[in-house]
DNA sequence: GATGAATGAGTGTTCATTCAT
DNA sequence: TATGAATGAACACTCATTCAT
């Protein structure tokens, strides 16, 4: 589970990025740059299908259609092709795009516009997120790289608080950090269970009402003024 | 990550039980009821201690002084004896006493005594919730368990809500569904963060803080009236 | 390669023994002991028929009629059954028994009756003393444990020549223990040459030239007076 | 462990020299000729620093700083490297340059001058001959190698021994072949335990005392007479 | 000649589960 | 019931060798 929340407003946060140990030197040629990225993209699909356990190596290599040792050409091992297909998946999940509301100064609008980025974003890529939970438990590495992605949306978020504080849009009696931790938890949750957890037969939640309750109750634990 | 909150109301929930299949016939005779008793503690402990995959049956026989073979007679399996655990922690899990603040009425009260049951619930158990959410990782049967478990919590809570709501307390816009959903959601990943993840060096969160805030933001979340 | 050389006098070496990490706890039941022991066995057979490298842990459950997985029941790895196998045959080959002599004072006769017990223990064990030169050039541990077997044999060795320049038998410019080095190492490079590295089609040394020839250059280069 | 002793007296003995199979066409060009010297050049190395079983071909390609296809442009395997690299170093080996002492007649003095010559040259190898150790316990090709080098050595100590004896210097008592093999292996078993064998850290052995050691008791084996 | 990516056979090791005693 | 030795399937990983550029 992670504890993430949309961006509000800036915060050029530090992208959390995969251990040291997980960069190899890229391929050098133009077929090796190709196995490589047949590798990731079989990875993620096995990964996807099979989760982290239960995937075996050679699973892999057989849909990137390569021999079993070609694996070891690029990875040391099942941890590092994971850490190639998070590094992969990282732009789209960390920067959910939302130039939308660029030009307005409500703060419900960009609150909710926000949400609705981060749980866009959760969604195009639930199986990953799923497998992200289930890595975290079992691979130290991994907690900690879900840990440091979730800091950064929080502390974001938090500075979005004090912002909105300081503008006299919420309630200054609350500590914005502990506040963030909490609401960014919240949408995560949500998110994590409306779609990472979701089973594929199940009748799936309406994603407006999602971000519409989502931020009514952000915005209310805020106090933000006299609305609705 | 499970998604609970505190019984604000009364909420003779179904208690989420272990899947039938776990359920064996109890040992006869007295040596039998030891032996298993011990297996059961062993169990939990060495758990807690390597997580439920890195945990092999010889260490769990080995602690509790008996012979490899023995675990057969009394669970199928590793699966079998994580459910024996986490029932004999269920009661202590889902009913966190609360009986302090039965006298009030104040829905602000009744709230945070509700709040800090859970959290000092979450403390008690801290090591096996951890486990808990490992295991729903990669068991579906838990999983399984672990969802019928935050949606009994879900379920008492959001009584509560619509409670709140008939009294005039709580904002009517809200679904209390999905609010408790959120709000239940909220608080467990709070506790998750602060009392399952938290690595033993790490300064603890301040409790009080912890309960407060948390308390603080459902209040609002739900709009109670000019409190504070 | 070792390099070593009979007992001539006393001498209540120190046996080196296997390392520390090499004993287990010997197997309670009585089966455990048979499984073991035919383990060790077949290990022997096996090492001496493809050698240490060569040798697959399958092939040594083969021949001792056991499952693959029983072998780690008893040892951690190629290098503990190599060990036990070595232990076993230890005894054998550290104290050659040579109580024939024990009445004379000659010292030609004693040196000789020492060459020949050295010679006939290292025919005896001839496969596996190959097979230890062969680990030693490869495996570290084993390379100690043949120095010191070696070296247990040396300081014999030289306290039997420094005893004789003592009585006036032998040239009394030497160092005993260079001396010792030297003559115990020309005596297990015979032994060696004529038992380990000889193919079974060739023609075999002269067991009794060997000794002879031995004990002759060994005799003259200490300055035995006066003899033949 | 090889066998053998410096050159008395002639001994226009013919060289062991790799097997056959190992001789290919010399590369043609010059790149070739120079990339062919990179790679013995750096598989000595690696072999020195790793042994031959743990070096791998990429190491020496690498270090050679060439792909790890060209190997076998110039070799089959990595017999064949190792066998070029022998070759190479085969010159100093074998005729350990002794033209100090032609002049003289004593047979102490060219006895002692052959020891030194004999022993510096090992020392110079030092690390060469413990490979060649290595690889003979395992390559059969080698242990034939190594056979064949130590024989000549035999061979030419069994001639000039047998030349003594026809002067009177020497016992005649002696099989000329037999004292050579005792008296050679002697001398390289010293050599090899105080340059191949010793560790790094240990305190070397003091040279001159290891050539007046082995010589004397050279000498006084064969009944050398009245000296010292 | 040189390159370096691709190949795939081969084996040590773990550990849940069984079963003879 | 209790014991603990025996079982064997399952899989990651290495590295010499090939071969298309």
């Amino acid at each position: 589970m992670d504890t993430t929340v949309p961006e509000e407003i800036d915060g050029e946060t530090a992208p959390p990025v995969a251990p040291r140990s997980y960069l190899r030197e890229p391929p050098t040629t133009q077929r090796g740059a190709r196995t490589r990225a047949a590798l990731v993209k079989a990875a993620r699909k096995v990964f996807e299908r099979d989760g982290y356990l239960d995937a075996r190596l050679t699973d892999i290599t057989k849909e990137a259609q390569c021999a079993a040792g070609s694996f070891y050409t690029y990875f040391a091992n099942k941890e590092e092709v994971l850490a190639a297909v998070l590094l992969e998946a990282q732009e789209d999940m960390l920067h959910p795009g939302m130039r939308r509301v660029q030009g307005t100064d409500d703060p419900y609008a960009v609150l909710e516009a926000s949400n609705r980025a981060y749980l866009e974003a959760y969604r195009r890529n639930a199986k990953l997120m799923a497998l992200l939970e289930q890595v975290a438990q079992v691979e130290p590495e991994f907690r900690e790289f879900r840990s440091r992605r979730a800091d950064a949306f929080i502390r974001r978020n938090a500075r979005g608080i004090a912002d909105l504080q300081a503008r006299g849009v919420a309630d200054r009696e609350i500590d914005p950090m502990m506040a963030s931790r909490a609401l960014s938890g919240m949408v995560s949750v949500m998110a994590y269970n409306a779609f990472a957890l979701a089973e594929p037969q199940e009748e799936a939640v309406d994603f407006e009402e999602l971000v519409s309750t989502v931020t009514r109750l952000w915005a209310n634990a805020l106090r933000f003024p006299g609305h609705r």
